[in-house]
DNA sequence: CTGAAAGCGCTTACAG
DNA sequence: CTGAAAGCGCTTACAG
């Protein structure tokens, strides 16, 4: 005997009184229902959950499904602990865990979503690394699985996105820069299909556009996110008859490697070559010299993907009235020494 | 209708022989298992797990139990992407799915890992960040659920767990920095009361005394991981009459925060102050000078940790038929030149 | 080789 | 206020 049936017994009421008296069902006498917190307090009782979510139809769980790659691995981690944090805190609130689902390299993403959503492990997803096109939006939509996507795709948006201001980072950059005399401007994006390097690109030929300039297009470096792909943009910028002055990073480990390719040649970053990094990293304000970049809250990002991931569930959409969340989420500027060179005009 | 249903009554077939289909069983006609299967990857079926584990007992799912902090948050979490992938893929063989499990800065993380394990969540569990004395090992074995710490604890260890072999990067630290002159050494360990910093130190005093070397309890500083932790670091070095003239740290993000107040005071690590660091990150070579530190896979690290915990598992252990295992991860020594300093005698 | 039926542990109308 | 019973979606002995 075990389950809810042991705890029955051991009372010597019936299931049906102990599970509501377990549930905060009203009709249940007080002391009934002290009798039952007690005993299920003292033996660890708690109601296994295949049982609950098979009755129920939900499984009071959170699927937040993360790619796992030779890149992540090595660098934007830490940007996923801080937003999961940020999640875990928020979905306490109304006693939902959050489940952390990592796709193997090994299996297509697509494929491991629609495993985890006709298996109804969770009852929605936040999904990351969106694509340019993303059949896993299709995909939810189609199962009328509740959900929000970290990063926007190259597709229709009518569901609910958040994704990093890329826009406002480009053009914040790209205005500084200008004011220090640059006009030979270079960007670095991922060497992938992930949509945040189309977003980018596009922000920063625009930022360009409204200081009248226009982009070189072999200013638009194509990278891996690491910091070994920051050493080959330096060998790319390096390469070059006519080198760009200042160089726009879309990741901040990047920085780390095109430091090192410049001093490797001799060069000093932020006066050989201004560089504006991405997110505010650990090792930002400790490169020699500070790297001028942009600062968030992970914590806070994971509680607005919470939020917004509520206002789309059935259950919790009127406590979240704000309809399916589409939201920048702001980065401030950190100063640096990185871009503090002028250019003589 | 839906679910199984929906795919024997399209089929017009029974449930049964679709559910004997689909999971391989013998005694179904060929011919019946083809048409099952193809009406099930057309239909996008995939088995109810609520309803499946009720029935089974299992759920096929592996629960990785991590915490989040301001500390992992910022730090450590890279480490544990690259175990993730690790172990997704060494489970995938068999069939198992891995569901991370962050544990809130808000939940003790005693209460919260009783709350997935009674409610059975997943079949089997990893926990890190062991205690010195941590009751999540009594309480998984009290409820009979296959675990494996990834961090040893400082009770009994009967239970299978690995760990980073700190010993051997206390004594091979230990070891270079005497044979280049070092006397003063001093160690620098987590100021919480995670288990490693413990073991490290325990390493390293005895690492000295192999050396003939007693410890000055001054030089066993106790700090935050992270790069401020290094800072701190830094100060209570500076501050000291008789200053270390190395020192060995637990973390590697530890070095940046060192390297700074080191340049702060004008000093240079590696001829001002002897710096071993831990595990090598991707800023360890891009400091300047190099950090010596250690190499290890992470994601052998997970495969490692999956196989360990398969072994403890009755379906699985008869492929993995070692026992509960004891392991300590070797690291690799990765020269740089931040202990490069030689003392005279 | 297939179908009918039991039962996994819950929750919840329903009857009293 | 409580108990008895149905049923969520599966898997698996059992019967044929």
């Amino acid at each position: 005997m075990k389950g809810i049936k042991r705890l029955a017994q051991h009372l010597d009421i019936s299931i049906g009184t102990v599970s509501r008296a377990l549930n905060g069902k009203p009709d249940v006498n007080e002391e009934t229902r002290k009798r039952v917190l007690d005993a299920a307090a003292k033996l660890g009782y708690a109601p296994n959950q295949a049982g609950r979510s098979l009755r129920r139809g939900t499984t009071n769980a959170i699927g937040f499904m993360i790619e796992t790659n030779e890149e992540t691995e090595a660098n934007s981690d830490n940007f996923f602990l801080g937003v999961i944090a940020g999640l875990t805190g928020a979905l306490l609130r109304h006693n939902l865990d959050l489940v952390v689902l990592p796709c193997s390299v090994n299996e297509d993403p697509h494929d491991y979503l629609q495993r985890i959503v006709a298996r109804r492990l969770v009852d929605a997803v936040i999904i990351s690394a969106t694509q340019r096109e993303d059949r896993r939006i299709d995909l939810l939509k189609a199962a009328h699985v509740p959900f929000i996507a970290l990063g926007r795709t190259g597709g229709p948006d009518e569901h609910a996105w958040i994704d990093l201001d890329f826009e406002g980072v480009a053009h914040e950059a790209v205005a500084r820069l200008v004011a220090r005399g640059h006009k030979q401007i270079a960007v670095a994006i991922p060497d992938t299909d992930i949509n945040l390097g189309y977003v980018f690109r596009d922000a920063f030929i625009d930022a360009l556009a409204r200081h009248g300039l226009t982009v070189d297009p072999s200013f638009i470096i194509r990278a891996r996110s690491s910091e070994h792909g920051g050493y080959t943009i330096g060998n790319a910028i390096l390469a070059m008859e006519d080198r760009p002055t200042a160089v726009v990073l879309v990741y901040e480990m990047m920085a780390i490697g095109l430091y090192r390719r410049l001093n490797e040649a001799g060069l000093t970053p932020g006066q050989d070559l201004a560089i504006v990094g991405f997110r505010e990293g650990p090792q930002s304000q400790f490169l020699s010299p500070a790297l001028t970049c942009f600062r968030m809250s992970l914590r806070d990002l994971g509680i607005g993907l919470a939020e917004g991931l509520l206002a789309t569930m059935p259950d919790y959409a009127d406590l979240y009235p704000a309809g399916p969340m589409h939201k920048l989420w702001p980065m401030e500027l950190v100063e640096g020494e990185s871009d503090g060179m002028v250019i003589d005009r």
